[in-house]
DNA sequence: ACCAAAACGGCAAGCGCTTACCAAAATGAA
DNA sequence: TTCATTTTGGTAAGCGCTTGCCGTTTTGGT
């Protein structure tokens, strides 16, 4: 493997000047550039990137720490990241937790040395640990906002306001809300914001795994609460609240009406399609990864609240007289 | 930060000794070991992940490339890979080439340089390609096989065999199936085993984007085409199929049974369930990140094809007499 | 033609760790 | 007790690159 120096020899250059050739085009006369990048070009060259690491004190990787890759709300961020990354030639460190916190810790201890900033997305650890954690490197949190922090989250307040009031303009008086994971920062955003709407008799359905499970789970205490409606923590377990509606005799949107919350893709192609609060979940991606860059030079810590949209498909209906 | 230097000095042994300690901890005395492990906790030592893979040659990174999270199937193997690295404390680079040809090739060249191995999870670049990448480092194939290189992947063609049996039990004789991308190895490997079961009339519906949106285009053909059963290049196709069938007014499994590929979790949980050839994917990336390890003492290099299974759901029934 | 300023490029010192290689100490057999 | 053998730990040489510092060349103003 051909190092910087062979192409220093080989241009006829000192290794200096190939390192700047390659790096800092315009501080090197344009003619040896060229003489560099033809010889780099010739021998194959590839910098080796933990000497460019260690020279530098950047590695020009990203760490991405996420609950569970198999979520297509993760999984869409995560695409985000990526992208944004990739256009700025830096790499992406994933980690999944699986939804637990003491591998949450674990593995966000282990990635910290050797990225350039981490962007933590639903992190289930408290707030004096991601402080400590941001103490120690850039990051940037996504989907929660802790004070004094960077982040990106969605302005779930407004969403889950306009599913309510959507669902009150049906005629539905009762609406159950079926939660998520108890150690969830946008399941207790959620809850807050339940009370928003006057008029409305809200049962709480405490709180499941963010799945599809979750949902089937909680179906059954939706019919015993007598609700004419759900609004369920995410879309997965507004899913699978309709598959046990379904299987329990009751139609959708006849006899319960359904809102979910993230618009995954599988919302718009089940049936009937879901109605449900989208949140621009690449766009976060996008937005934390810029973020990142930008944080050592900020004065304040930026926190983005992403606009939401209710989208109004099959599920909803109006409420039976 | 504090140094392995430091925590030397403080423990009152050489580097050497302290990093002996540390990664090799049976070389070492223990009253010595644990003066250093004490002396590093007391500084709160985090080694420099670039300094160790400058000097010892290994990165403890691994690099994943595949064509779209957002796509489960991608989603669900990547999340074995995790696991499986994660327990042996390597981290992941994973990224998402977009399907496209020309950003796999950047990307898997820009990461190579900086990983101990390479996951090529359904690359779409030449075999030629994909052997010059091995000559230059560790590789494993996921989900396509090349001659003389390591890989995981499906027994495709017996899942197949098994959904045209299946349908033709069902009285179905004129099947539609509705392939995926051109340049997809396992598309390939699909069409090739249409025609190992005999007495049926296949209809080749051409290769459509692997996603919700390629089988709602492809189901018009299918109508037209006057199947009664079609088998889709996966569970993403064969959704966007039954979408579509149900827009134009008939329904599954009535009319038309549909039967598709991968198994992914929204395939159980859609209504009609889908019937569906299921890969074990989170053992696929399991099992190709333990080959990854084994890559340098194999003789010849190994190459696993995972078993596969049909699983029966409501998405198909008997053809109409 | 001369000098100041600007542009360019080389030298060399690391970045923080691993790992031969070897010396010293400890162990055990004789 | 002595010598051969094993254990243990120190010395030092890098790994391949970046970058501050400074001398040299070029440029252009007069």
């Amino acid at each position: 493997m051909a190092t910087l120096q062979d192409v220093a020899v080989a241009a006829g250059v000192s290794p200096a000047t190939a390192s700047r050739a390659l790096s800092a085009p315009d501080s090197v006369s344009m003619e040896r550039r060229h003489r560099v990048l033809e010889a780099a070009d010739r021998l194959g060259y590839r910098p080796n990137r933990s000497a460019q690491a260690l020279a530098s004190g950047r590695s020009r990787h990203l760490g991405l720490i996420l609950p569970d890759l198999a979520n297509p709300f993760f999984a869409t961020v995560a695409k985000g990241v990526q992208a944004q990354a990739r256009g700025t030639r830096r790499a992406v460190l994933v980690a999944d937790t699986d939804e637990d916190v003491r591998a949450e810790r674990e593995v966000i201890e282990d990635l910290q040395p050797g990225v350039d900033g981490m962007l933590l997305c639903s992190p289930r650890i408290g707030e004096d640990e991601i402080r400590e954690i941001a103490a120690s490197g850039p990051v940037v949190i996504v989907n929660r906002e802790v004070e004094g922090l960077a982040s990106v989250s969605f302005d779930v307040a407004s969403g889950v306001r306009a599913a309510l009031e959507h669902l009150r303009a049906l005629g539905h008086t009762r609406i159950a809300y079926v939660g998520g994971p108890a150690t969830s920062w946008s399941d207790a955003r959620r809850r807050a914001a339940l009370g928003e709407v006057a008029g409305l008799d809200i049962v709480d359905i405490g709180g499941q795994r963010p799945v599809h499970q979750g949902g089937v789970a909680a179906a059954d205490l939706v019919i015993a609460a007598r609700a004419t409606a759900v609004l369920a923590y995410n879309d997965l377990v507004a899913l699978g609240v309709m598959s046990r509606l379904r299987a329990r005799g009751l139609s959708v949107p006849e006899d319960v009406s359904v809102v979910g919350f993230d618009d995954i893709p599988a919302a718009s192609y089940v049936s009937p399609a879901l109605t449900t609060v989208a949140l621009p979940l690449t766009r976060a991606g996008h937005e934390a990864t810029t973020l990142l860059d930008g944080l050592d030079d900020a004065v304040d810590p930026p926190t983005l609240r992403l606009p939401v949209e209710l989208v109004v498909r099959d599920s909803t209906g109006p409420a039976r007289p």
